[in-house]
DNA sequence: TATTGTTATACTCTATAACTATA
DNA sequence: TATAGTTATAGAGTATAACAATA
């Protein structure tokens, strides 16, 4: 995503290297904790309660195969349980262990709290148009919730 | 990375979303390639030329003996080639063949079309906002080149 | 029959530690 | 000794296809 001319590069490119950066200070963070990034990121998601094997899997983009065993591990270490929906019973719910709410919150946090202070070098000007372009871009994209 | 209240996300919560998007647009995109992510990642850097492992490593955020593997499955793929460095013998750089130079340039073309659409629902005062936020945010955070 | 989730299988991706070759 | 890269090993992440259980 680098571009040789050493001129302005395009906003397409611009959110390109913001992701890494992201996914950088993301990754970095999950591994302090101990997890894994997709680990991290589940937990993240869960946080804010139970879901059902479908949605999470279109929250995380994965086939339920790749599910089935992100959960297996997760479930493994302690940090999530899988349990039975008793109106459909081929389906199921994950929740977090208190474990796993402990770190999927200090997950959260802290990469929260990173990106804060690197958005700090912003004027509040420019911040509230970067929050609000990415509002406008996620309203509109269907944007999941994760 | 939701949040429970419906109510404003911050900052640092809409550039973890914003690089989630991006994270599936870039994934999908290689998938249509028929390269993995990494993969894809890997050729995209090296479109603008030949790198040694040692840059590439500090720029894919890789320890070198996963980037030693990475390598080699994009040279068996015909994408890649290993160079010896002639000044340093212990040294070797990589290279793309024609094959990984064609791919790697619709990738990113590809991506960015994408992202450029996405970017089209704003306003071009919200799009000129949202690129000098971005862009100062990679000038201070030392963002790598890619 | 259709849907939810798991199992079987095969790769890819990644890290740590030990190693080779060159400097 | 120090550095550039590889090899050995182990585990995590992912997809496809076939399967089981329930609807």
């Amino acid at each position: 995503m680098t571009e040789a001319t050493g001129s302005a590069i395009t906003g397409a490119e611009a959110l390109v290297r913001l992701s890494s950066t992201v996914d950088r200070v993301f990754g970095d963070v999950s591994r302090e904790y101990g997890l894994t990034p997709q680990q991290a990121r589940l937990l993240c998601i869960l946080s804010t309660g139970p879901m059902g094997m479908g949605d999470l899997g279109r929250t995380l983009n994965l086939e339920k195969s790749s599910l089935t065993g992100l959960i297996d591990r997760v479930e493994r270490r302690g940090l999530a349980a899988r349990e039975r929906d008793q109106r459909d019973r081929r389906a199921c719910r994950i929740g977090l262990t208190e474990e796993g709410k402990r770190l999927g919150w200090a997950v959260h946090h802290e990469v929260c709290g990173q990106l804060e202070r690197m958005t700090a070098v912003l004027d509040s000007a420019q911040r509230s148009a970067l929050e609000a372009a990415v509002h406008r871009l996620l309203a509109e994209s269907g944007a999941a919730t994760s």
